[in-house]
DNA sequence: CAAGAATCTGACCAAATGGTCAGTGCATGT
DNA sequence: ACATGCACTGACCATTTGGTCAGATTCTTG
């Protein structure tokens, strides 16, 4: 058995993170596998050899970032406070959003483009995690704890408060 | 004297809307002069004709949709009552991401690439422009009229917003 | 040590890219 | 008729792109 950092993993983090970076800045179409290995430090052919295409590169990165993303963010009862939950949920977002502005960036380029790699995605898993928070939203209102609103847009907004952070965040640090 | 739409007139608003589409898609390095040439149903060196570089194409675009931007956000003064102003603020703003989805988007992607053609422009006029905001919000919190909060972010928050709904649209509208 | 697997990479390829240019129309004024 | 200038474009070019591959090097294991 390979130690924890055998020269793949060594090698597949380096690449992911210098990825990450240039996707993140470009977008998919808009980087190319030179720069990313120049990032990397590594010669182009490794990333190949590694990841096989552009295209599987970028959708592993994407997927890695949903993950963790999802992860982070805890489950949502009927039950809880609708103030309480909802700022942990901007906090939790703002937090990645500090600590992961590449890939916050990431998410918001593949999502300005159409999403064209997430579509599934979002049809999918994200799709009924957005969903799960709604029903308990729209639960909230019925039961006068919340104010009425539609509840995806409240999500669209703590989204694109956080996303849009992450990418000013630049010109907010000055 | 050549009639409201000569044929330069013609092909120019022509390219101009299909570049808006695909630079929106894809920022600058993601589009292509063919991509483009195709949604304009133009031969591609026609568009070099008109523009003479896919670089002068995007920038001309650029400079198009912040003059169109500026010209829509009315000047405030701190005598303003900040509810009011704050709300236009918002409004006009979520209105030209409405109207202008593809120059929202396009803005946004230019500014997740590190805004290097806006770089200047945002250190000049929109610079200006977000710190008068700045200094009439600064006063409406020195008199009571506004909770207090970095200004800018307050900006940033509206933007971000009303972007990230842009972005967003085609979701949204599910 | 030997055999085989895993790691790595320079050299190469077909396709696509931004851009050039010579030359073709075509309207207008004289 | 003809000259002039604008509008237009097919064909071409150098460079860059994602991707392949044969072979070199290193590591693991019997």
């Amino acid at each position: 058995m390979p130690p924890a950092s055998s020269p793949r993993e060594q090698a597949e983090s380096r690449i992911l993170e210098a990825a990450e970076c240039v996707f993140a800045c470009h977008g998919y179409r808009g980087s190319t596998l030179k720069q990313i290995a120049e990032v990397a430090e590594l010669p182009k052919a490794n990333l190949l050899y590694y990841f096989g295409s552009k295209e599987k590169l970028y959708v592993h990165l994407l997927e890695q970032t949903l993950t963790r993303w999802n992860a982070s963010l805890e489950d949502i009862s009927p039950d809880d406070e609708p103030r309480e939950v909802l700022e942990a949920l901007v906090r939790v977002k703002l937090k990645l959003a500090r600590q992961a502005p590449q890939a916050s960036r990431l998410f918001a380029a593949e999502v300005i483009s159409g999403a064209p790699f997430l579509r599934d995605y979002l049809s999918g898993d994200l799709r009924d995690w957005v969903q799960a928070r709604c029903d308990v939203m729209k639960a909230w209102m019925a039961a006068g704890k919340l104010r009425e609103a539609e509840p995806m847009w409240v999500i669209y907004l703590i989204w694109s408060t956080t996303q849009h952070y992450a990418d000013f965040a630049a010109q907010i640090d000055q």
